[in-house]
DNA sequence: CCTCCACCGGAAAGCCGGGTCA
DNA sequence: TGACCCGGCTTTCCGGTGGAGG
């Protein structure tokens, strides 16, 4: 593109009609006023939080619903609210939010009580120190400070998952030798970890639960309103789409957030073909889009090995008639290490990457017996097909083979 | 009915690079 | 500087197993 018109293309960019007002309804990180559809779950959150503010230790929660049914939006709020209350009334609450999926910040016991300890000022390094010493620190800061606490741990499931339920143990016992008082509230959308919880967490961690329903159709379709009313332009949705969208993410899941999702990257994709309208096949573009993206986005993130590894399935898998086993796999990956010069792992580990990709859902790996010939994976992609061409490219590029 | 294949998958331990502290 | 800690990734070791074929 000439000088000349690389700026004419922002000028024309600019002038240039947008089916939408104003974007930022429609992003994930927007926290509308109102809370649609979950009066239910914010009264009950409020009787259980309430004692708070007369200096009693509420209950301990445990918030279990699946994505994008409004769980931390609607916690984050009520507990905000709760907090401005204890403020203008000189209540000593503090409200910590934690969300334990964040990577390399918070997702060990290590991080986890070091990022609490910070959050009540004490500086904590990133790494050094015995757990231990974490821990004593971080009771110090909690007895210095005459207040209690209400500790939100976000994606609790993947605190657990990852190290085991010994912080939340120390955690929820903590009120036996300290003054101040913690309440924990432990939001998920993995219901089965709780069984996985030693028994004495797991009482004490739910000494309430709520439950988040995912949102119906027509829930759905009340929230798409509100927040296309402020996002799109007037008269720019064709007839029918939100009762679409809605449609569509009510299939899977009721997840509000998806909806969203769909609602805005068909706004982008009609803006792009500079409709003036986003109509309802701008919907199902988008979601084959997201879909798109959401794969070529999980495998290129992927560490080498990973994607040496991926690439020996997808080497495997066309026009086969029978299916590919964890030892054919490995043959190929052999090979391919030694043609790029990496170091070959062991056939247990290359085993555990292929069912952390069956869990990623970009493969499917079942465990079958061939009896005679043994036991193993039947692996196959789960992705669409006409995708994988571009992910061979996408691989072979990353690892320049 | 028994055997025995080709892996599965748990446990433990090692290595390495990040760091603290005295 | 050396002892020690944490966490991610990997190896080593090894008991376990569904079912085709004898």
């Amino acid at each position: 593109m000439a000088e000349g018109s690389l700026e004419t293309f922002f000028e024309v960019f600019l002038r240039k009609n947008s089916v939408f007002f104003d974007k930022k309804a429609l992003q994930a990180s927007y926290t509308p006023e109102t809370i649609l559809h979950r009066e239910e779950q914010t009264k009950q959150l409020a009787n259980i939080l309430a004692p708070a503010l007369k200096g009693d230790k509420p209950s301990n929660i445990f918030i279990y619903g699946k994505t994008g049914t409004g769980k931390t939006v609607t916690t984050k709020q009520t507990t905000k609210k709760l907090a401005e209350v204890a403020e203008r009334e000189n209540i000593p609450i503090k409200i910590l939010y934690i969300n334990c999926k964040l990577k390399r910040s918070t997702d060990t016991e290590y991080r986890l009580i070091a990022q609490l300890a910070r959050e009540l000022g004490k500086s904590i390094p990133p790494t050094g120190l015995p757990t231990e010493e974490v821990y004593n620190t971080f009771f110090k800061a909690l007895n210095i400070q005459q207040q209690n606490y209400i500790l939100i741990l976000d994606e609790i499931d993947q605190l657990i998952n990852k190290t085991g339920d010994n912080a939340l143990y120390n955690l929820t016992r903590i009120n036996e030798d300290i003054e101040p008082q913690i309440s924990i509230i432990g939001i998920s959308n993995d219901l089965m970890f709780v069984e996985r919880l030693d028994p004495r967490v797991r009482s004490s961690l739910s000494e309430e639960e709520i439950v988040f329903p995912p949102y119906n159709a027509f829930q759905l379709q009340s929230i798409l309103k509100s927040r296309a009313e402020i996002s799109f332009n007037k008269d720019v949705l064709e007839q029918g789409l939100i009762e679409k969208c809605a449609a569509y993410a009510a299939r899977d899941h009721g997840d509000a957030r998806r909806a969203l999702e769909l609602l805005r990257v068909a706004g982008e994709i009609a803006d792009r073909k500079s409709a003036k309208k986003v109509t309802i096949t701008d919907i199902d573009e988008a979601e084959q889009k997201i879909d798109k993206d959401r794969i070529i986005d999980t495998i290129t993130t992927q560490p080498k090995q990973y994607q040496l590894v991926l690439y020996s399935i997808l080497t495997l898998q066309p026009n086969r008639r029978n299916n590919i086993f964890t030892g054919e796999v490995y043959e190929v990956y052999k090979k391919l290490c030694s043609k790029t010069n990496t170091n070959i792992l062991t056939q247990r580990r290359v085993s555990d990457i292929i069912s952390e990709f069956d869990m990623l859902g970009i493969v499917n790996a079942k465990v079958i017996s061939k009896g005679r010939y043994g036991r193993t994976r039947d692996i196959s992609l789960e992705v669409p097909e006409n995708l994988f061409a571009k992910i061979k490219n996408t691989l072979e590029e990353n690892i320049n083979i």
